[in-house]
DNA sequence: TTGTATGCGTTATCAC
DNA sequence: GTGATAACGCATACAA
């Protein structure tokens, strides 16, 4: 076992500066009052030994990490590369580190809280996997996008349930009678107010045919799902994330359907492809950069103490209109 | 000040199993021997408990931290998906937590480096976003897919010198003879690397005409570098980067021409929707797995004290022949 | 095998 | 204002 090579600690800089251990500590952490004469000898020691406290004592000591943990089911999925950004930048401007932590099974996301907690991180933004995973109460957890079962809860989300309806509605006028809706995991709780949606909106018409294909939110679902779905050519598909709309196009494309001529094509969220690829996907879009700023202030509330009711926030969506939808 | 509410922390572990401190320790990391009766003892107290050991104080003690930081310059850009989510399944079967962080800025990145070190992460892999920053001597780092000029240092890069030269090569094949060369910031390494693979495969071919365009990164910059070159149209253009290459196919749009019939397009990389986008795009795609693998696995062996002599190691790129390359 | 005591680097409490 | 000193929770050397 190598030595372990002491660290230069608050010691050595109160020895440095002929002051006591306490003196320099208040120095440091800025806490209490020292006199002026006394505060600059104990700064010079610190930059002449070049020391830095130690964030793991600091912690120990104060149970605080000043460290936020973004916590997310996929790291593949580019979906939360805006929320991730957001909460960073977010973070830091409210004195905050934060990491990203992933978990590929229900086992690690609980093996994930453990550690976090572990840790003493100060709070969790989660985007759940497992709906029913049982979350730690020792720590502040806001959920972002999807929830668990868990209550109570605090939870930010997109009001899909709400867009969903929007999108299908927008979809009628245009005078679609016969539409495929494909989406993913049936116990994802965004899955459930997305299709919701749909049927409050196809609710509201007469004689409309509503197909539903639920499988996964992959390319390969969407193309398996349009390919199956191609017999009796819908007028229009909804599909319900941009991976399955890349496997929607897949097929159309290997079939020579065009969109929107032959069949009307709609999504949910905003890639950058989706405004270049063919004629512009039209698309509903949740409001990734308030729910993501949202979370952070009420977790950060949360952190400091404030007595805040649980809650589960719902923000608009936005429908962006462009060329993949036609007229019937 | 909420006073703190206390841990249950070994020494109530050891109170209730009846055993002293120093052997439910024992017993919970596992080193030192321990009777088949104590261990069962404390063990029962651990889960009557729920005891979990505060790994702060164990980082602290031990100097070990089990977690390994991927630092990352823009947690917007997809490119970096593939890489971290590669880097965590390496880490998890390595026995580490992974966490990720990212700097937008020099200063954030200068940051980012104190406070992993202040916590005493056990080692970072590490994509550098300004080339000239100074590294720390205290932790192990190996560097990703861009190297500083920081020596010695330990870097995982993609051969891109070597793949963009055979790269446009394919191209001067196809007997385009007038190409434009889209790249961004300049003084990144592999900006450079990029750069002279191209000019070497200019170089065995006679009447070349070569332009090149430095800019950034940028969907934007693509747009713009590409609406200036129109003038001449190209035969060809390399546009170096997926968004580089998004912005090129957003001007090609609006001028209506078309790909590979009027000019020919390739680029670097591959994200999902090169496949289905019009003719499919002609890439060169970098080893983002062997390359996040080898990282992780030369991270560790630093972390567990192997004596590795510091290296740059470049590991071959795939060129991916799609249908945006036309013949001339 | 087991228990005690010491130290890791802080912060907080308390006399001075 | 300042300096000892006691925690925080754990691991380990050492004595028993």
């Amino acid at each position: 076992m190598p030595e372990r090579k002491r660290d230069v600690s608050l010691h050595d800089v109160a020895r440095l500066a002929g002051v006591g251990i306490g003196t320099a500590s208040r120095v440091i952490s800025g806490r209490g009052s020292v006199s002026e004469a006394t505060r600059r000898k104990v700064e010079e020691a610190v930059s002449a030994l070049n020391y830095r406290p130690n964030s793991l004592a600091r912690a120990m000591r104060s149970d605080q990490s000043h460290i936020i943990a973004f916590m997310q089911p996929d790291l593949l999925n580019e979906f939360y590369d805006v929320s991730a950004d957001v909460i960073h930048r977010a973070c830091v401007a409210a004195g905050y580190q934060m990491v990203i932590t992933s978990s590929l099974t229900a086992e690690e996301e609980w093996e994930s809280f453990r550690w976090l907690a572990d840790y003493r991180i100060d709070g969790i933004i989660h985007v759940p996997l497992s709906p029913t995973l049982p979350l730690p109460v020792t720590m502040p957890i806001v959920q972002l996008n999807r929830v668990s079962a868990h209550r109570p809860i605090n939870a930010v989300l997109a009001d899909e349930r709400g867009g969903f309806d929007e999108l299908t509605t927008y979809l009628l006028q245009q005078g679609h009678r016969d539409v495929l809706v494909i989406i993913g995991e049936e116990h994802h709780s965004s899955t459930q107010f997305r299709l919701q949606g749909v049927r409050d909106a196809v609710a509201r018409y007469q004689d409309v045919r509503l197909r539903v294909s639920a499988g996964e939110f992959t390319r390969e679902w969407g193309y398996q799902a349009m390919n199956v779905a191609v017999e009796e050519l819908p007028h229009a598909v909804i599909a319900s994330s941009p991976r399955i709309a890349s496997g929607v196009i897949q097929a159309l494309n290997e079939m020579e359907l065009r969109v929107p001529e032959d069949i009307s094509v709609v999504s949910f969220d905003d890639p950058d492809w989706f405004s270049f690829w063919g004629p512009g996907m039209t698309t509903l879009v949740p409001p990734l950069h308030d729910m993501s700023a949202r979370a952070v202030d009420w977790l950060t509330r949360l952190i400091d103490g404030e007595e805040i009711a649980s809650d589960i926030v719902h923000l608009p969506c936005t429908l962006r209109i462009r060329g993949s939808v036609g007229n019937r």
